[in-house]
RNA sequence: GCCGAGGUAGCUCAGGGGUAGAGCAGCCGAUUCGUAAUCGGCAGGUCGAGAGUUCAAAUCUCUCCCUCGGCUCCA
């Protein structure tokens, strides 16, 4: 009999006879080993470590990053490998388990709902989804019958088990069954002439695997919600229920993460933006529209003041530009055609089309051209807090985070090509400043480019993306900034580099965008006299930081829980008598405070202690001040911080002079 | 825009064909108090908007608006 060659993870070589099941192997490795057994990863080690459509690649998924390929247990090696058993410690085995979780799932439905016609379920972050066409809606009830089956389901220990059927037989099949999608996923993905597919108890389902062993494994589950989604997410294609569920190895994981959703609730700016008095959207005026409360327009001004000082000290010029231009403007732009949906209608005066922007690139380009630029001047940096109006479909809108009206930290750099890099170098180094004063330290970094295959899609020469693309990697790596590449992803103007940061509860947020344009500079025509008197056409930089002021002001509530830092916080202290006794004490005090610059409130209601500083721990207002006969007597407060609790009695003075400091420092908590 | 769930007092929510409810917040009064809720009283709503069914609609039907969870899109 023909022996094969397995490698096992410890250097040793085994030889066993072809054929053999990942799980034998485990077995004789540990029964222990076996038990906790999910799914194998397998490398070829027999010199056909070409990835073509044969040996252990045939029928099975792309193989993983590190060449490795998922590999059910009970599939037979038919060649020489390396071979590792994942169990739930491997998280490479999780994208396994929750497959399997959305099989069961599909069983359980088709078993309830024999009608249904099935979509596709994959596994997502924290779970799966599969997706169902049925007349009715799956109801918060239905999904209660679907989870307890699901239950039984696992109970009965079904196994997955793997089969392979000829690509017209499974065509078959579903035609008689009637479920038109998989037929078009048949066609469209069988690229051999058999196909696979797997069967979990009465359930079968084309589907290239890999899978767990049986049913057992899956407990930890929870079905969370029904969500519209279109076949293929193609809009103008028939609109699929899918069924939402997390899936953990165990219940403990599980909960961890329920209770991680908790907590972003908690964080949810939506609520704190009420509870503290920020914000509000409201429906008399509009959906998508912010108004700034008291509170939220101090710290917005707070933040703009500080950029603002920041962006001089850094080379830009602060311009402002109208709100609405002639739609002329915007044909000339190109916005009329290629961002005609995204926005508000045109506005007719005096027989004049006129336009609200939805960009500020247009004026600064305007301003740009009101002369005649030297190579002298260059580069042109023109900032400004442009507000910004997008028609947003009804379904987007999201707090803060999805708006229609919103300010922008808009930037324009004109210069020539042999100051792109230090411009860029400097955009990213002023990013990563602003994020820092605001206490974000993890960043993940994308560079999109351009699909080289595809140069018709895009304005300006290839070698303008070339060079562009090229300043923008030399930039990341001289800054030794690690980043992603994506090919394709880019603009149809220029490739970009976009910065995520990673907030308290490690969620990413795509803030800063720094954007390359070969298209504006040449629909204006825009000139430079080059040092040889001839005229040449500048680069043009789009640059944002914080993106959207609203979006980022909405960002950092959640990731300060709404405790803003002292220097933003709209109330730093909060003052506390005891009784009425000591009023004018505490009103001494809150004078005195007020002189020095602190934004400070004397809770003067006629309630007990603990209810103003519970008041006050619920406004997140960093120190309260308990004032009583002891304090007055001495000419001292008691210090309370909203995390650090009680800190005891000091001078009034010692109070004021920390307190400015900390200010000052922009401490963050 | 599409699918689903919602919209009752400033906030959080109960009620579900027969006169609109609670807690918190607000106002008034009592209490003078030491680190997360003192007690009592008063006031507050065209039940998202419009139409329909009915003797009678917050409640049932339809249309629209808005919010939420997704899809798509995106700062």
């Amino acid at each position: 009999m023909d022996q094969i060659r397995v490698t096992l993870p410890d250097g040793n070589v085994k030889e066993y006879p072809k054929g053999i099941t990942p799980i034998e192997i485990a077995k004789c490795i540990s029964p222990r080993l076996a038990d906790a057994a999910l799914v194998a990863k397998v490398y070829a080690t027999d010199g056909n470590g070409s990835q073509s459509k044969t040996g252990i690649y045939a029928n099975s998924v792309d193989p993983e990053p590190d060449g490795g390929l998922l590999y059910d247990l009970r599939r037979p090696l038919e060649q020489d490998v390396k071979l590792r058993i994942l169990t739930d410690k491997d998280a490479d085995a999780l994208y396994v388990f929750r497959h399997s979780a959305a099989h069961l799932l599909a069983a359980a439905v088709t078993d309830l709902y024999p009608n249904v016609k099935l979509g596709i379920g994959p596994p997502v972050e924290n779970g799966f989804f599969y997706e169902f066409l049925r007349d009715e809606p799956f109801t918060p009830e239905d999904l209660e019958k679907i989870e307890k089956k699901m239950h039984e389901l696992a109970e009965k220990d079904l196994p997955n088990e793997r089969k392979l059927l000829p690509k017209a037989e499974a065509l078959k099949l579903y035609r008689d069954s009637n479920q038109l999608f998989k037929c078009e996923l048949v066609e469209e993905k069988a690229d051999e002439p058999m196909v696979s597919f797997y069967t979990t108890g009465k359930f079968i389902d084309f589907c290239r695997g890999p899978h767990i062993p049986s049913t057992k494994r899956i407990q930890a589950f929870k079905l969370t919600n029904v969500a519209g989604a279109y076949w293929k997410g193609q809009e103008g294609n028939a609109q699929l229920q899918r069924i939402y569920a997390l899936a953990f190895y165990t219940q403990k994981e599980l909960d961890d993460y329920l209770h991680r959703i908790e907590e972003a609730k908690r964080r949810d700016h939506r609520k704190l933006g009420t509870e503290l008095d920020l914000f509000s959207i409201q429906d008399a005026a509009g959906p998508g529209l912010i108004f700034w409360h008291p509170k939220g327009g101090l710290i917005r001004t707070l933040i703009e003041n500080w950029l603002r000082d920041e962006l001089q000290k850094r080379g830009y010029d602060l311009v402002f530009t109208p709100h609405i231009m002639l739609f002329d403007l915007w044909k000339t732009s190109g916005h009329a055609n290629f961002y005609k949906e995204s926005m508000f209608g045109q506005m007719e005066v005096e027989k004049a089309d006129y336009q609200l922007k939805p960009m500020n690139c247009p004026g600064h380009i305007l301003i740009y051209k009101s002369k005649l630029r030297s190579y002298r001047d260059l580069p042109v940096r023109l900032a400004e807090l442009g507000t910004v109006y997008r028609y947003e479909r009804s379904g987007v809108l999201h707090g803060l985070l999805r708006v229609r009206g919103f300010t922008q930290d808009d930037a324009h750099i004109f210069c020539m090509p042999s100051q792109i890099e230090s411009e860029v170098e400097a955009c990213i180094d002023f990013a990563y400043a602003v994020m820092k004063n605001f206490g974000f330290d993890k960043f993940e970094v994308e560079l999109s480019d351009w699909d080289p295959t595809h140069p018709e899609n895009y304005p300006g020469k290839a070698t303008d993306w070339e060079h562009a693309s090229n300043s923008l990697a030399a930039v990341m790596n001289r800054m030794k900034i690690p980043y992603k590449r994506i090919v394709g992803e880019g603009a149809f103007y220029g490739p970009k580099i976009d910065v995520k940061l990673i907030d308290a509860i490690g969620r990413p947020w795509q803030l800063t965008t720094v954007q390359f344009d070969f298209n504006l500079p040449a629909r204006f025509g825009l000139e430079f006299v080059g040092e040889d008197g001839a005229r040449h056409q500048p680069l043009m930089v789009h640059r944002a930081l914080l993106g959207s002021v609203e979006r980022f002001f909405g960002i950092l509530i959640e990731h300060y829980a709404g405790a803003f830092p002292l220097w933003l916080a709209p109330v730093q202290v909060e003052i506390c008598p005891v009784s009425e006794k000591v009023i004018d004490y505490a009103k001494h005090l809150h004078e005195t405070l007020k002189n020095h610059g602190i934004r400070v409130h004397l809770d003067d209601r006629n309630e007990k202690l603990p209810a103003k500083i519970r008041d006050a721990q619920l406004q997140k207002i960093p120190y309260m001040l308990v004032v009583g006969p002891k304090e007055a007597e001495t000419g001292a407060v008691s210090v309370r911080h909203r995390s650090k609790g009680d800190l005891g009695p000091r001078p009034i003075a010692d109070f004021v002079k920390a307190l400015q400091e900390e200010i000052a420092s922009r401490a963050i908590n």
